[in-house]
DNA sequence: CGTTAACTTGAATTAAGTCAACTGTCGTGG
DNA sequence: CCACGACAGTTGACTTAATTCAAGTTAACG
């Protein structure tokens, strides 16, 4: 079992930017030169105010770095349906494919600064500098995993693993880390966790219900979760 | 909507193994070089009989190149249910975590020749040769956008959607290319599929019925498949 | 040609969806 | 500070798509 997808937090950054954060985080060594100057053209830094999409180029692939906040990325199939296929936080780098068999956008649950580049011009620039073309690679694979993970959930789990499976997942990006139990502060609505777990907002609500009665989870208001048992939640999460 | 997601085949190598059809693919540059004999050696050729495993070091973190066959990732969750996470055919690169949720296996559907990499060793060697990280990214950014589009119709779309999208996401890999019809040879069984879409051998085969009385396939044995109309066909897979 | 496993089809069951009514939370303005 | 309104979430009753169980067919292989 994985201990933890967290991620080191973002350095406090008094005086830096959104994209000196992503500097440090992606290519440290280029923070001076100018492979680091050339990335910062390319940058478009942005505000999204919660509930609103990341404005982008519908004809261009890009990569969204998250400074702040909160954003789901969602796919929308025929008819209108949503399948929310990736959450993500501060300091994550998210590919926005633009053209697919469905089509994508990223939407903010909270209000959230990004830096928008678009991948081509991206790759371009960082193609002779491998350390960031590494911790791309890294985190490109970590998402992957990440997905087909999702996908197990979404193929062969019952409503009530996938929710635990989805509060353990959170638990590890942005829960409290206490010895024995978990703080959650859910910046997500019980819709949202519906499309993400392919199931309807109801569904969602019964299965809160069960893990409450089961003495699994206790809420507090919309988004305070605690667990009060994780290992036991990771065993009701179908996880090997 | 994409227009294929085919590779370009394979060369074929008379005289040349299958590290060098690998190199070709993914290193052209080194193929002389020291990274290209560093990759030499880290790299374990095997075949792998249909229906095997390949047997990987479960502590590790794997790259598997597929030479020739095809193969499926197949995830175990609690009570032995197995979601097939992605079909692979040659030339493709496959990653494969050793520790996560749930537990990997690669597993060959036809005779298949692989060569096995330590991740970590691989990544080490090429850490310095931005065009084979590129070369990596780029596969796996692909990887990632075919395994979102796969969550989305785990998550969205009823058994007749999801055949109809596994379909045509066949023909766009392995499919015959014609103007308004597409040859299929499906190296996998009706049992596959339905671990690879999240649903039952027993609704595969009334989903087949339904699209064959519908006219938009044929079929010949178990393997071999006719997309009539494959414009039709994607529509009803609900791709936007 | 016969055996076996893969596939197909039908009938009964069930987990999740849908529809509808109700309750709690949170922000706003009196 | 409290009352109110609006919306998010909860719960119950009924419906449905897919599963399960069971009984045939068909294709592939020796």
């Amino acid at each position: 079992m994985r201990v933890s997808n967290r991620l080191h937090p973002v350095p406090a950054a008094p005086g830096r930017n959104q994209f000196d954060a992503f500097l440090l985080r992606f290519a440290p060594a280029c923070a001076t030169d100018e492979i680091g100057c050339a990335l910062r053209k390319l940058a478009q830094p942005m505000g999204i105010a919660k509930g609103r999409t990341v404005p982008l180029d519908p004809a261009k692939d890009a990569l969204v770095y998250i400074g702040s906040g909160a954003t789901k990325l969602i796919a929308c199939a025929s008819s209108g349906r949503e399948q929310i296929v990736a959450f993500h936080f501060p300091g994550e780098l998210v590919s926005v494919p633009a053209r697919a068999w469905h089509s994508y956008s990223l939407c903010a649950l909270a209000g959230t600064d990004v830096l928008v580049f678009p991948a081509d011009a991206f790759l371009e620039v960082t193609a002779a500098e491998p350390a960031v073309l590494g911790a791309l690679l890294e985190r490109s694979f970590a998402a992957l995993h990440r997905c087909r993970d999702k996908a197990v959930g979404l193929g062969r789990k019952n409503a009530q693993e996938r929710l635990a499976s989805f509060l353990v997942g959170m638990a590890g990006r942005i829960g409290s880390i206490e010895p024995d139990q978990c703080v959650l502060d859910l910046p997500m609505s019980r819709r949202d966790i519906g499309d993400s777990l392919g199931l309807t907002i109801e569904t969602i609500s019964r299965q809160f219900s069960e893990l409450r009665q089961s003495g699994l989870i206790e809420t507090t208001g919309r988004s305070r979760v605690l667990l009060c048992d994780p290992a036991a939640l990771a065993k009701r999460a179908g996880h090997i």
